[in-house]
DNA sequence: CCACCGAGTCAGCAACTGTTTACATCCCCG
DNA sequence: CGGGGATGTAAACAGTTGCTGACTCGGTGG
């Protein structure tokens, strides 16, 4: 399986022959960054469990004791996504162009990116799949909730629609940002840039006219 | 690897026991209509060569001789994608909202979305990845030059960034309609009802306003 | 001091992957 | 009729994959 996502240089590891310090709640972490990461940028099918392991400076056996599974670990690395994205509450249009903008136009150093990535990564396995799309259903009815009081029942579920192209818009610029490396000015246009024509976008998508 | 997008019913080969008709060049667009369909659903690390094979009902060595790698197989597929997106005439507003509706809202049962979904995926190889960027690319030019006689360089910017937005929702309402199967009403909603939003957000993003 | 247990390491297995090689079969041209 | 190229098949290869079991190491309580 080709290594399309370069190894990351080892921060940590003061020394070299130092033994790794017994951390159990450390070492969980780091393994869940890396995957994170990992099956944000290559996909879950494209990952090893040994790219992981590597990336997080990890015994690669840790995987199945910590996680049980390469499932078990991009199903954790899940619902850690779903937790943040999952919230009960509504959001009005402005805090929906607000979270998209943080979410998305942020730097793509920042770990942010990955987190929406994560909902367009599929591994093939049932469970983890229902907790992606429920992630993304429930993000667009948040959406929906925020910005319309509805009528009827067939606006409700037009107003539910344009939600989800929101949504789907959200995670396509995520994706051409992230992994569309080389096309620019999307892939480096600063955060405050990227929100102006945003909001248009979702202000004629989410408010009704006619 | 997990497998998982079911095999396809063989609706060819009248009798089992019949031997494959010596046909190369149908052979040939077998492998390409199965393997676009394989890549663009599971992406490229999680396809393997025998589910291609196997859906095309044709010897996994194959894929070898006509296409020398699997690749070379993926690459054939997004130049294929490519020269279809890769025309060098400019689009009106309209015709952008018509050609994305109708490559995107077309019934999934339609080939249509497998061809767009086919630019988010990655094979790590650097020549394949150029052609999916450029196409990429080339699509939101064509979009900028069809929508908008530009004044300054700032304001062309602008526009080529709206016109990425433009593509970027695009290809992500491609992602959740194919990839995202229960997510109603997104996922099921005819190609008109979804027209009617979509050339909303795509004149609010690409006719200037301010 | 030492038995114990959680944390980390190591080597290796069985299955799978992409690819190649050798072989069968067809069909056309001389 | 018979080479000979083109097409398809089958088996196998080497490398990689996810995963496992037995092991060492280090701290802690008795």
């Amino acid at each position: 399986m080709a290594n399309s996502t370069p190894a990351i240089t080892d921060d940590e590891r003061d020394a070299p022959g130092a033994p790794r310090p017994r951390d159990a709640i450390a070492t969980r972490q780091l393994l869940l960054d890396a995957a994170r990461r990992r099956f944000a940028l290559d996909g879950y099918g494209s990952t090893t469990v040994r790219d992981i392991a590597a990336d997080a400076g990890v015994n690669v056996a840790l995987i199945n004791r910590y996680f049980d599974s390469k499932e078990g670990l991009f199903e954790a690395c899940l619902s850690h996504v779903a937790k943040e994205f999952d919230r009960p509450s509504a959001m009005t249009l402005e805090q929906v162009v607000e979270s998209v903008v943080e979410n998305v136009a942020s730097s793509v150093a920042d770990e942010q990116p990955y987190q929406l990535l994560l909902l367009l990564r599929s591994s093939g396995d049932q469970r983890a799949d229902q907790i992606r799309l429920d992630t993304i259903r429930s993000f667009a009815e948040r959406i929906a909730a925020g910005v319309g009081g509805s009528s009827s029942d067939s606006a409700d579920e037009e107003l539910l629609l344009r939600a989800q192209l929101a949504v789907a818009m959200a995670l396509g610029i995520a994706l051409l940002r992230v992994t569309g490396g080389g096309i620019p000015p999307l892939s480096a246009v600063p955060a405050d840039v990227l929100a102006v024509p945003l909001r248009g976008a979702f202000s004629a998508l989410l408010t009704r006219r006619g």
